[in-house]
DNA sequence: CCTCGATATTTCCCGATGGATATAACGCTT
DNA sequence: AAGCGTTATATCCATCGGGAAATATCGAGG
């Protein structure tokens, strides 16, 4: 998304609505909220502004019946994040669901692959 | 990409390199060559430019061993473009990646669907 | 040899996307 | 009560991706 080198091969979205899908972006974003408790660090730690890191976090929590990211103002550290028991389904689950659906895909991907004109690196 | 009634539920895109991907789009855009023998007419049949059309099958072109794509400039009808062989054979692996990898996941795909707030129906 | 329809290529321009910035609210700590 | 770091929210603005349109080219057919 931000940096060119990391290229990711296999990129899997769920589009539920117009405005309403689920994607490797916003998996790794509630990673990186999980690590650090924090929606701005997070955000950072992938390169995007806070404005966008949020928007995708609202955005979640819209969409699902349960919120998945859990922030509060103020405190000790200044406030904070969490995921909530559902935030950690849907990651556990997406992330599960790339895995799957990539070894899945594995011959007809390898067969693709074949066909570029730069030889990707035989593994 | 333009009709956000047709809400595709699963989206996979192949990332091999900066600038060489291989998703629904340029499937479908294949699909559309294969069935006018046109790439204008298959850009018109997705609402997409032919600047835009073109430059998708400029990309699929270059990016592998074989172009997907032959086009021809005058004759009888102006012109026209076909699918290759490889262009046949990467749009059916694609196709078929998709299908299985949609398959391996529906476990999952079903369980996140089940969180969402507004209730998908029920296949 | 002129027309026709599609490919090929460039230029211009608008609108949306997202970053940068500013401000406020919040609640624990000191 | 002041300070701090984070969340929350709005405004401004540069950038850029893509559409529209104009132009050139090609080759069979009339």
């Amino acid at each position: 998304m931000s940096d060119p080198t990391d290229s990711p091969r296999f990129r899997l979205r769920l589009v539920f609505g117009p405005d309403e899908w689920m994607g490797p972006g916003k998996a790794e974003l509630l990673e990186h909220i999980e690590q650090t408790g924090s929606i701005s660090a997070a955000g950072r730690a992938m390169g995007m502004s806070y404005k966008r890191a949020w928007q995708l976090v609202d955005t979640m929590n819209a969409m699902f019946r349960t919120p998945l990211v859990q922030s509060s103002r103020g405190g000790a550290k200044g406030g904070g994040a969490v995921l909530t028991d559902a935030g950690q389904v849907v990651l556990a689950e997406f992330r599960a669901l790339e895995d799957t659906a990539r070894a899945a895909g594995a011959k007809h991907i390898e067969r693709l692959q074949e066909m570029l004109t730069d030889i990707p690196d035989g593994k």
